[in-house]
RNA sequence: GGAGACUUAGCUCAGUUGGGAGAGCACCUGCCUUACAAGCAGGGGGUCACAGGUUCGAGCCCUGUAGUCUCCACCA
């Protein structure tokens, strides 16, 4: 092995290894079986950093699952990812001057198909640089045939149910993609923007009012002006009648309580068909709702002059001449919030049209009841977010789910040629001839909300469903709740009539250094496999698992990247000093006891561990039981055992030395075990040092317990370890050189000869006893420490020293003493507290007695 | 408008049923001690945002205030 830890040569080959032995392969039905389905990620093009932590985690519980004894599926797939994807194919296709409209539908899905190809196989390798230990065999795709018919018998069902109905609303359009979104695509932004108020005349009178808009170029589809027939200042034109000065119609004014008393001018202008508040007044008052826009965003046929412009550019013509007639009063800058496209960015045209809406209400409240009750729920880590989950189904409006793009599943409906009924079902009619198929495909979110169980076969009964759904643990973002887990909940409890998943992991969003959101326009992205380049899988794993804590966002930080790549180069370098101390007649032997002190202090340190750790993992506290472990590897195992170890292994002894090398080897094979979830790579490299290359760490079980621990002896270490640390520091205090004699004595422990080796190495002092010079002395748990020294002391400095430790333990005293003498703790505490508290005092005091006794001595 | 999160050492952050404040990095001192100088040993540094309350006892529970952030909804 190196001197130092090489993660590029460590983990070379080590994936196809894996992949060659079958390891990541479910199916052992001797076992339980445990199972995550992967968020699939969208085939637009490469993984992030957050895909690199969503996987991790996701990596980490499968492979300490399988350790643990459990029949491991870890389901691999991606996502069609309908609009971002269609943006992408676009997007290359106008670069080589190919509009999708020329090529047409059948072959915009070729490109789209072959795009799909290559992306998909970019994110295969990344997820084998990470490490991921998923199952191949079991890879899907959204749009794959399997999936598909799953998603048209969900339609086909919800549709039946009466679930899925096709209505006339308000949607929020995209004007670059043209199409329809669902009201999560929308994001709003806050805009700054003019309030325009106009000037109306009334028909058959010379009176005017007021009306203010942000959205002139919508005048011409206004069906009415609205005010509410409460407000004092403006009833009174309630059934009068106006001119719309974009185009000179006559329109009535309408009274209707929506309208805010006190807000604007009280006056407001009304747009069926490009405003959802001003569509429910239309409906309300059986109004006409015309279209004023193209599906492009530009003005139609309705705005005369204005035809075939921009909307916004029809806006700004459109005001300039209303400042010619007088139209135009003035114009207020506002800051307002505006919904734009999550994929395309431009601003969404709120847009009547035709559309398929899925029915949320009844779907809602079937999960709503069933996280009612312990049994049925979903469990959510951390808690909390059981809350953000219910309040968005109780909140829920009907799911829009047809989209205008090409790349996705198609809608199962047919419309009759002639009488123009509708079929839906599965299988395409009969007699297709006389029939159309809806052109529209669904919403990408609809496949993946049947993804949990449509990845393991459903509809069809397979034995993959029946053994692993539903899945044990679902790990995602918190953004992606609404998004996602809600629709898998509700479909899995529509059809399964259970929970997709038992608990729900949710992680925050990795950030960049400064704390600020990873985009593209800040250009502040981080591409994981440039970090594995540098750092390793292992350091980039470490990093991800142990800095992050559930549902909270971390930032990326260098600093702890090279943190977590020491940490392994120390792991690194405590393997080589086990495995360079082997010589030719060694060999392993699994240790059934151990009698050295030493041992027994660490077997007990490493189940103290594995308790710790273990229950840690399984309530998902992955970063506070990685740092356990490092901490065991770092100061247990390497600060301390390591060094104990040296007497032995440079003894003559053999027998001592071989029996010293076998606990290493089992404390390192444990630590192996341990870290193994956390960096794959190197725990496997390490443990094929130990074992030979025909062995893989993936076929070894989770540590356990060794209930062969001598108690006493571990303690025996605890007290030595108590008098190196006080000695190193007493060293210190008195600029002792290393080498120097130094004599101890202690009084309530026997040192023996073992002992004595152990702490003049660790102290790099000689431990011989006389008491014919001055001492220093300190006291310790087990009695106190006397030090000989072999010059004269600084007095005047260990008088001070004295005297700082006095004061010290007396304020301890006075503050023990004051609880135990107040009744309310010792009547009201945990009797174990009070106990606890009792036998401080009792150690604090004998600290005080013993220094003050020195320090009188001291001072005669 | 509604909901939630955060505020702890110079920096970045842990702190899981309430019982004497932690890590990494940075800083100071001394060490190349044959696993590791990306290391070892020792050390300094915090009225846990603020104000109340509950409690024998609060970083942790409750109320309020301030600041930062996020999500949902949204009025022309």
């Amino acid at each position: 092995m190196d001197t130092k830890y090489d993660h590029k040569a460590v983990e070379e080959g080590k994936y196809q290894m894996w992949l060659d032995g079958h390891y990541f392969e479910c199916g052992d039905m001797s076992k339980k079986p445990y199972c995550i389905v992967i968020p699939p990620p969208n085939v637009t093009g490469k993984l992030h950093l957050g895909h690199a932590m969503d996987n991790t985690i996701q990596d980490l519980l499968s492979r300490y699952n399988r350790l643990k004894g459990y029949d491991v599926l870890w389901v691999p797939g991606m996502d069609h990812a309908g609009i971002a994807t269609q943006a992408k194919v676009d997007e290359r296709l106008k670069q080589q001057g190919i509009s999708r409209y020329d090529i047409g539908r059948e072959k915009f899905l070729e490109h789209a198909w072959s795009w799909k190809e290559e992306y998909s196989s970019f994110i295969r390798s990344q997820w084998a640089t990470l490490g991921n230990s998923t199952d191949y065999r079991k890879e899907r795709f959204t749009l794959d045939e399997g999936l598909s018919h799953a998603v048209s018998q969900v339609f086909v069902t919800y549709y039946k149910e009466g679930l899925i109905y096709q209505g006339q609303r308000v949607i929020n359009w995209d004007p670059e993609a043209k199409t329809a979104l669902s009201n999560i695509e929308v994001i709003h932004k806050d805009v700054k923007a003019y309030m325009y108020y106009l000037r109306y005349h009334l028909v058959d009178s010379d009176e005017t009012f007021e009306v203010a808009t942000t959205r002139p170029e919508t005048m011409f589809g206004d069906v009415c002006i609205v005010v509410n027939p409460n407000d004092e200042k403006v009833k009174h034109l309630i059934g009068r009648q106006c001119i719309n000065p974009a185009n000179g119609q006559v329109i009535p004014i309408i009274g209707d309580e929506y309208i805010e008393i006190g807000f604007g001018t009280g006056i407001m202008k009304c747009t069926p068909a490009h405003d959802p508040n001003d569509y429910q007044i239309a409906l309300r008052h059986h109004l006409e709702m015309p279209i004023c826009m193209n599906e492009d965003g530009t003005m139609n046929e309705l705005c005369g002059e204005f035809n075939g412009l921009d909307r916004f550019v029809c806006r700004e013509k459109l005001l300039e001449k209303y400042k010619e007639d007088g139209t135009f009063i003035k114009a207020e800058e506002i800051v307002h919030s505006v919904g734009h496209s999550e994929r395309t960015g431009v601003m969404v045209e709120p847009y009547l049209s035709k559309q398929w809406f899925v029915r949320m209400k009844p779907l809602a409240e079937e999960v709503l009841k069933a996280q009612e009750d312990p049994d049925t729920k979903i469990n959510f880590y951390p808690q909390r977010f059981e809350k953000t989950f219910a309040q968005w189904l109780e909140n829920i409006e009907d799911w829009c789910i047809s989209r205008q793009l090409w790349w996705g599943h198609r809608i199962p409906v047919w419309y009759h040629k002639e009488t123009g009924e509708i079929y839906c079902e599965v299988e395409p009619p009969k007699d297709i001839e006389n029939y159309v198929q809806d052109e529209d495909v669904l919403d990408t979110w609809f496949s993946s909300a049947l993804w949990p169980f449509s990845v393991l076969g459903w509809p069809e009964k397979t034995a993959d469903l029946e053994r692993y759904f539903p899945t044990s643990c679902m790990v995602t973002g918190y953004d992606i709740i609404f998004f996602w887990v809600a629709r898998m909940a509700f479909s899995a409890r529509h059809f399964l009539h259970d929970v997709p998943f038992k608990d729900c992991l949710i992680h925050g969003l990795i950030r960049d250094e400064k704390g600020r959101k990873m985009s593209k326009s800040l250009g502040n992205g981080i591409d994981p496999i440039d970090l594995v380049n540098e750092y390793g899988a292992d350091s980039l794993r470490l990093f991800l698992s142990t800095n992050s804590t559930p549902g909270l966002d971390m930032n990326f930080s260098t600093e702890k990247m090279v943190a977590s790549w020491n940490f392994i180069n120390k792991l690194w370098n405590a393997a080589r000093y086990v495995l360079i101390n082997r010589d030719e007649d060694y060999s392993y032997q699994k240790p059934e006891s151990f009698s050295s002190d030493i041992d027994n202090w660490i077997i007990s340190k490493l189940n103290d561990t594995i308790v710790s750790a273990t229950n840690n993992l399984d309530k998902y506290e992955l970063a506070i039981a990685g740092n356990e472990i490092m901490d065991f590897v770092w100061n247990d195992f390497c600060s301390r055992y390591i060094e104990f170890t040296k007497s032995a292994l440079n003894s003559d002894d053999k027998a001592i030395k071989h029996q010293t090398l076998n606990t290493l080897i089992y404390v390192l094979e444990a630590i192996l075990k341990f870290m193994h979830p956390f960096t794959p790579f190197v725990t496997e490299e390490i443990y094929q040092n130990i074992h030979g290359r025909d062995r893989s760490i993936m076929t070894e079980t989770w540590p356990e317990i060794n209930e062969n621990v001598d108690a006493t002896k571990a303690k025996d270490i605890d007290h030595i370890i108590e008098i190196i640390d006080t000695t190193r520091t007493i060293r210190t205090e008195n600029n002792i050189k290393p080498g120097k004699e130094l004599h101890i004595l202690t009084e309530g422990l026997e040192l023996t000869d073992a002992m004595k080796a152990i702490l003049s190495r660790m102290t790099k002092l000689s431990i011989l006893p006389d008491t014919d010079k001055e001492t220093i002395v300190r006291p310790a748990t087990f009695g106190k420490i006397i030090y000989i020294m072999d010059e004269i002391i600084d007095k005047e400095a260990e008088l001070a020293k004295l005297q700082e430790e006095l004061t010290k333990y007396q304020s301890e005293i006075e503050r023990s003493t004051r609880m135990l003498n107040n009744p309310g703790f010792v009547n009201k505490a945990k009797p174990e507290k009070v106990e606890e508290e009792k036998e401080k005092l009792q150690k604090y005091q004998n600290y005080y007695d013993t220094l003050l006794e020195k320090k009188k001595e001291l001072e005669k």
